[in-house]
DNA sequence: TATGAATGAGTCTTCATTCAT
DNA sequence: TATGAATGAAGACTCATTCAT
């Protein structure tokens, strides 16, 4: 208890303080938190800056612009993730229908339950309005993401557990539900009491079990 | 003449005020037409008053705010339909995986395809940003549709035509890929190059075949 | 007297004041005086207005940038005077030596004497800083100015009056000194003191002899 | 020893401090190509700093603000020059008309030709707004560079080479075209097409004929 | 002396909203 | 009712200057 009476002097704000390592986590973690909240443009840098206890000028010394931070934002949270996750997945042993499963799944635990997800909503809410923004998800987000589903089917077409289908297509199907998950939480979700019955992990397992039953080759004795 | 007389003080239309009946429908085609293609904030009320032939004093007259103009197109273009779908449906003659098929055909005739869907997917945009707008929507909108779609199943199951399945859930499997595709319309899809590989009713077709195949009982001989 | 003591109450100053017609004068002045005084970077579109005793926001709704109202001070001010003294000068009649010393003098008069030669030397000032003003100018007022001139030169050698010159040089010649004493006035003239003892009058006309003895037809008995 | 002793606190010159003592020079010379280059407002002195490889801290160690550098560049680059070239008149052999030739053409090759002159043009476009260095420079170039001048038409006068003038005015006219030339290369010059098609030395040699055309005593035989 | 991270005042421009007419 | 001129708050970004190290 006496480390309280002695931390108010120790404690005094500096008005200044370096930390050009820690700045940049610091202003990336509160731009993910007002950008899920408010949206892209709709979030004032201004108000990013003080979260992170730093000036407006500050954030600018890190990031060359609002469009850049939110760049760096869906870079930190998302794009850096799919070389951990491809590899997970090159590596994963078990039949093609556990991978599948497991990768929606863990989609929703990794990201879709996280706030993260709310960068999926706002872009897509917002794409109109930052066409650059848009290339940008498209490129670093979209297409890894994509690819690493089509993987997945086509090592089940490969290995013959599932028929030959359009992947292309296919990939859309598997995607498509996970997006409206994560568009409906941060939409609907947040505000309509009966759109919280709707059970995630409930309604991915059941999208799952659809989309094997057919995709999946059953052989008639 | 007794006609004037029977409704003076709720419809008097004489003829020089007819014009201005007709106003606020053509400031809310207007305000439909914009939103759709530029989202809530990227339109500005001048915009809408001119598209209507009106200046933008005007508008103020018939809405209080821009929110409040968002409101009134989001109200007047959607709840009134229902009535007729649900007629059309109760009236539908034909297996309950054609009706079904149908549905979500004429979902994507009707709406999908239309500029209408645009309100869809501002809806869920700017859910956050409107929280009275998501309530009301979900009430007039959601909350009727869900039950149309449940019916279909319903009546599927009951006819033994589909397995016992919980039909709750089952309409959110139905519903969750038409709004994703609503939202990647007018989001990606008018950005992203890849996004527009995707062939909606293709997508649809797809959707249905799963939603069968996984719903319908399969009588192994 | 007694005016006076009515007028508080009518004098008392409207927020608001309607005066569409008289604005853009208004501000065109208010601008021409800060430019000139301030140059154009250093003038801020806030204090145009505030001079014109109107907001901000005002301005912007008679020019569309700060750019644009130079350019409108410009034109107001020196390019659209030229068609008057192109009249001017096709309808002169006199030798062509009076005539270029008329021009000179006038020049002096109109504009050298007067603050919008600040424009000028504004300018030169900063066109390094503002390449589409530079571009501007030279298109609206150098060009049209040295057309002017060189017609002078032109007529003096087509009637036998100057020598033949190279009349594209000899522009630059008359030219010189006349911008040199306008960028002078607003530069060293408004601060040294030594540099005020510089009478322009006697300058232009010094500059004249000048120019005459060097291109007039001497001839020799 | 006693070296140190006798300059101790003024010129103490340990070996490894020299480097600093170039510091302010190579920061002047930084500031003076960039000044030139863009201006004093388009000048930021980051950019000054990392061009003379220091910090931007370290610059106003030196400097107390922008401003100071900028009146560091112009005494370092001026007032100096001037005893030599005084030194070369006075030992000038040959007519006043040459040696006013000489002067002026020797002014282009040295300075006008060269980025000093863009000192010239800097401090002219700059004096309103930085009044002390008007004044200065005033006093140490342009006092001094116009007794130079004036003691060549004195020359030529006393020895009956000219005919009575007035001198004072006469620098004026000398120097006049002079100054246009240079304003001109680092403004219009830089930036108008048609700007560049004057020939500084043509131009410079016009000038002279010019005015030795003017100030020469014409015998008639 | 040297660094460079941090600051925050300053500036143009937009646009929903108001209000005199 | 209708107009459209006027308002002013808001927001992204810059950069000279400061100061802890």
């Amino acid at each position: 208890m006496s480390d309280t009476l002695d931390q108010p002097l120790t404690e005094q704000v500096p008005k200044r303080e370096r930390r050009k390592e820690s700045r940049p986590g610091e202003l990336l973690d509160a731009a993910l938190a007002l950008f899920v909240e408010k949206g892209f443009s709709a979030t004032r840098v201004e108000e990013v800056a003080a979260r992170a206890g730093v000036s407006k000028g500050t954030l600018f010394l890190y990031f060359q612009s609002k469009e850049d931070l939110f760049k760096a934002v869906v870079r930190e949270n998302i794009a850096n993730q799919f070389p951990g996750w491809n590899e997970e997945f090159h590596t994963f042993e078990g039949t093609s229908a556990d991978m599948l499963r497991y990768a929606l799944v863990s989609w929703w635990e990794r990201i879709g339950k996280t706030r993260v997800s709310g960068i999926t909503k706002l872009v897509i809410s917002e794409a109109q309005n930052f066409p650059e923004i848009a290339r940008f998800y498209e490129e670093e987000v979209i297409k890894p993401g994509n690819a690493l589903i089509r993987g997945i089917l086509e090592r089940g077409v490969n290995s013959g557990e599932f028929r030959t289908i359009d992947t292309e297509q296919a990939v859309h199907a598997v995607v498509a539900p996970m997006i409206f998950l994560m568009m409906w939480k941060h939409s609907m979700g947040a505000c309509a009491a009966s759109a919280q019955i709707m059970n995630p992990e409930q309604f991915i397992h059941m999208q799952v079990d659809l989309l094997l039953f057919g995709m999946t080759q059953h052989h008639h004795p």
